[in-house]
DNA sequence: CATGAATGAGCTTTCATTCAT
DNA sequence: CATGAATGAAAGCTCATTCAT
């Protein structure tokens, strides 16, 4: 495992076990020790691909995102309807947040404080991930790609929704007798349902 | 400001710092030492007043809680509408969150597994800041306390809302493009239309 | 338990919990606080009776050497035989220490670096303790109390076969395969036969 | 010293020091910092060449134990007299202890309760030691190897003897009066002497 | 006689990072 | 491309002790 054959193999290794550290243990458990001996490399090693630690969330953070973005375009396949997908970008936004809790935690709530500024061009693809949302809503009003701004905005209203039902069950915050599943139903369909009624209301 | 003349002012500026501290650098580099050094006492004498930084950050959280408590009963006063008072609820702890960023990090992100369990007798305290909503959308509904289950769900998908908000707000991840006062008023209209809107479909 | 009518009651009140602190978690988790914690009172109050930590621990030692003495003593009650006296204080003397283990340690074992050096006065009682041995000894031999230093040295000679054995016990260096009680038989049959044989072969 | 040249000097400069460090202030002040103060390395840097302070304490016993063997084995070279070699084991024994108490004490004296359980594999190593005692008094008695039990047993009363004699030595609790070489001549008398004695009566 | 407040030094251990090779 | 050695800072926490009251 140590010797690799391709040279870039090594990188790769260790953005898996990064990954699995993460997940297995959360970031403050994160340590580039850990990691390197995960790998079977030493922490220096690790220098050689990355600047630093941040260097290497930064790319943890970008391989998410490429992630998250392909589940999210896979849920829109072959649905038509502009309220279905936006409904199903909702639940597989929603799914990628539950079955990947410490990776998402690093993605959209670790505090700035503790991870250099993202860099832009990074930023740039995750964005695109909310632009789906956007888009989707975007195809609900007739008007495609119009009025960005509000639409831009109503994206990341239902993204707050999610995210917020996301990271309070995360933080275990909800109440115990919340049941879990019916909870997060409801919030999908108050973060969509919302939109309709509020066409509803235009038309 | 090593002797003070009032013997539980220290405790005081402790969580004053603590609190300071949080906002400032995030909860994984809060250090009973920075605190320390930012009181001008020594980390030894912190440990006098709280058993240990999970205390303290019990205690921190216990005081966020009485703080916001308070800021969300004075909202309601001479306000008689439900809609409206639901409205002035989601407002006031708006309101809160952004203007107590240091707090709210510890009160509803903190990751429990990085903290002792919080104590019951404080968390039944808090829990009447759910109530507060639970109650209102209750009386939205027209029939009091009844159908507990169902406003404890509406309640925490509300909160759900405003929270995401905030925390997306909190950890930088809000797209620049979007003007953040703006955002959050959506937000509150998003939360408490919805409301309305079912209301009238069921009317 | 805290205010006491007597005043000396508080001294006793906390060497009683010194050994009880000593003899459940040894030397190494013995600390003022814990004490004063036991006691009732503050940590500050033990040095109104002891100057300091080893003051304490003097005191601790010195009531165990009283505690030995006595046991001792009582064990040579209405025995005339003077080798069965040799034999009954080996008895006592590992009695004493296979049910007092902690408290042997401070008395016997305790590294000097540790402990301030122990006070010529209290050394003086102490050596009673070795005293006793030696007279049974001289006994033994039928001159009673000349050739002290010859029967000072055989006292040692005893002494240190039983806490030698007494101290791997402890300390656990015992081989499994052994069986404890024989083996410290076989210890004291050797102390004290050892004598026997030493006489015989002189007659 | 920081840099050394030959890689491995800095793990054995550890080793010194600890010993050094143990011997002038005992196990129980026996810490990290100190070594590498002494050392002339960072505290860290220890833990480059040990897990944690058990494994550098398991390492020293170990390096003692090997010394010892050693030593036990020379004192026996050329001699075929098996009580003369009993002898001569028991002198060794003691010589190692008295030059060594810095070894010494972790060896055997140190308490099981201040330390990571002492590997098996290495336990079985020092067990060595012992079997050259009981060896030796199986092959006085005629009988190499066989009763295991008794001669295993008979080793320990002597192995105490001697280490009684040594620890009070080293924790200073030999009266002063006691002419230290005597006594440990006597000592060993007293623990080969018995032997013969007991073997004459049974002739 | 007794306390509450405070200190400073100490502990083991982990971390991200660097540098010479 | 990769390593082994080393560092300095920091962490949470406990300790014996002092001092003013």
């Amino acid at each position: 495992m140590a010797r690799n054959t391709n040279p870039s193999e090594l990188r790769a290794a260790i953005l898996d076990e990064a990954r699995e550290c993460l997940i297995a243990e959360g970031y403050l458990s994160l340590s580039m020790r850990k990691i390197a001996r995960a790998v079977g490399c030493t922490a220096t090693s690790i220098y050689l691909y990355f600047q630093d630690k941040d260097d290497l969330l930064h790319a943890l953070i970008n391989e998410g995102m490429e992630r998250l973005h392909n589940q999210l375009l896979g849920s829109l396949d072959g649905v038509q309807d502009p309220v279905q997908r936006c409904h199903k970008l909702c639940r597989s936004y929603l799914e990628f947040a539950l079955e990947n809790r410490q990776y998402y935690e690093v993605m959209f709530l670790l505090h700035p404080a503790h991870m250099k500024r993202y860099p832009k061009e990074l930023y740039r693809r995750a964005r695109r991930n909310l632009d789906l949302f956007a888009d989707a809503l975007a195809a609900v009003k007739g008007r495609p790609g119009s009025e960005e701004k509000e639409d831009l905005r109503s994206a990341h209203v239902i993204w707050a929704q999610i995210h917020g039902a996301v990271s309070l069950h995360h933080s275990q915050r909800l109440d115990v007798n919340i049941d879990v599943l019916g909870f997060m139903d409801a919030v999908v369909d108050n973060a969509v349902g919302h939109l309709l009624c509020k066409q509803d209301e235009a038309s």
